[in-house]
RNA sequence: CGGAAUGUGGUAUAGUGGUAUUACUCACGCUUCGGGUGCGUGUAAUCCGGGUUCGAUUCCCGGCAUUCCGACCA
């Protein structure tokens, strides 16, 4: 992509009123917009982001067996009202046709999917299932804040398993745990799964999975040798006692919780009368489980745990560019024409197998070209200069390493290669 | 939802009872060229409603918005 046709418009300042992180370093860089408080645009270069949390998503959901589909957002009051949920959730955007029926925006789709199922015909051969969407959520939070990480409209992948027996639900719940560490660690994020309350659901725990960092809401409290965990919330531990498991002295950390699976049971199914025919031929409410993910917020936790004080350091697979081609303008037009003739043939030679960003700009001093890619955070960055020129090598550096390595266009050519497939 | 603060060009800010400062951005010209180069010219702003006043961006009241703290957060 030719960064001079690109739109990224990096800005210097961030806005006053953005204190997160997340928010000031992505507004910064022309990843995202603020329309108002807890709602953003993905401008393109976040899109491109979020197409990436998303397709790691996509491949792990479907990799333990996950269908992926979509659903309405707006659904209609009497859906709401059959599992109870009409009056009690108060973050339920409820709003209004011109004929007066009611309706609410989607902050979750248990309803909906659950609807799907009673309405067909479904043995127990067909079970179980795993359904799943990617999908903008609405929530009317009280009070929305830092940025990406608690917005009033977001986006999250739901997914939601249907099963035959309680057994079966537990055996994927496990399964299901596994794949989201899987996605968090693809998404260059540590995550500890903690024991959770079950919320409005069950009384059954569920899990949240935390990535500590001094900028989170939550706090947990685990045990860094066998992994015990609880969100503080429910945990009858502080830091300091003993590990229940393995007596290993507890920590507590600030974290965000990026992701979250829950144990639904019949809390669905019975009230809403969803039901599959068992091997004796009886009726039997399904056993539902359900699985959420926050790529929104996924994508604002990645950046507060990953930036410094110049920009973001992106995680390979989350790179918008697997690598920047910076050229510089020197005062010699000649050399300046020679090395942009280099960056180029470079450009299209890198650009066959990976995402490249091209700052062709020819009248842009070094400093800013370096600012905005620091900024902007690609993975790799090779500059080319007179410098480099004379020496007939370029300059390669991933954006988190301090200095760079002079190299042959060849053998930079090679390594970038090397480096965006690992 | 309770408390607090703030609202001035696209962004960040200064100041004022007589319509406004500076920087960045943007446009043009020159300059510079390995970490946001310097200079000149130009474009561009007082959240909304009401009150006080000859006159309000400024003072008062109300609203709205944003941020922070708290409560809340399937």
């Amino acid at each position: 992509m030719l960064q001079s046709k690109a739109f990224i418009k990096t800005k210097k300042e961030a806005p006053k009123d953005e204190v997160s992180v997340n928010a000031q370093l992505l507004m910064r860089g022309g990843y995202i917009d603020k329309l108002t408080s807890g709602m953003y645009s993905f401008l393109p270069l976040g899109f491109i982001v979020l197409k990436k949390i998303e397709r790691i998503i996509r491949e792990e959901m479907n990799a333990i067996g996950g269908q992926e589909m979509l659903m309405p957002a707006l659904q209609p009051k009497e859906l709401w009202e059959e599992a109870g949920r009409w009056d009690s959730m108060d973050v339920l955007y409820k709003l209004k046709d011109q004929q007066g029926r009611e309706f609410g925006l989607g902050p979750t789709h248990e309803e909906v999917i659950t609807d799907i199922m009673r309405k067909r015909t479904i043995s127990y051969k067909d079970l179980p299932l795993y359904l799943y969407q990617m999908q903008t959520k609405f929530r009317d939070e009280l009070r929305s804040k830092s940025g990406l990480l608690r917005g009033r409209e977001f986006i999250m992948k739901d997914m939601y398993s249907f099963h035959a027996s309680e057994e079966d639900r537990k055996k994927y719940y496990e399964i299901a745990k596994k794949a989201y560490g899987k996605v968090f660690r693809r998404c260059g994020l540590t995550t500890i799964a903690v024991e959770a309350s079950g919320g409005s659901f069950s009384k059954e725990v569920s899990h949240e999975f935390q990535t500590p960092t001094e900028s989170g809401e939550d706090l947990v409290i685990h045990c860094e040798k066998c992994g015990w965990a609880k969100n503080m919330e429910v945990a009858d531990k502080k830091a300091g006692d003993p590990c229940p498991l393995c007596g290993n002295i507890l920590t507590e950390a600030k974290s965000i919780e990026v992701g979250n699976i829950f144990t639904l049971g019949t809390r669905f199914s019975s009230p809403m009368n969803a039901v599959f025919t068992d091997k004796d031929g009886s009726a039997k409410p399904m056993i539902m489980g359900c699985y959420g993910m926050g790529l929104s917020r996924i994508l604002g936790t990645v950046v507060e745990v990953n930036h410094d004080d110049r920009g973001i350091l992106w995680p390979r697979e989350l790179a918008p560019f697997d690598v920047h081609i910076v050229p510089l303008v020197s005062k010699d037009e000649k050399i300046t024409k020679q090395v942009f003739v280099e960056a180029e043939k470079i450009y299209h030679a890198l650009q066959e197998t990976m995402t490249v960003l091209y700052d062709d700009r020819d009248s842009v001093s070094a400093g800013e070209k370096f600012a905005d890619a620091d900024l902007i955070g690609a993975y790799q960055r090779i500059v080319i200069s007179e410098k480099t020129l004379k020496e007939r090598k370029i300059e390669l550096k991933k954006r988190d390493e301090e200095k760079a390595t002079l190299m042959t266009a060849q053998q930079g050519i090679k390594a970038v290669r090397v480096a965006a497939k690992k």
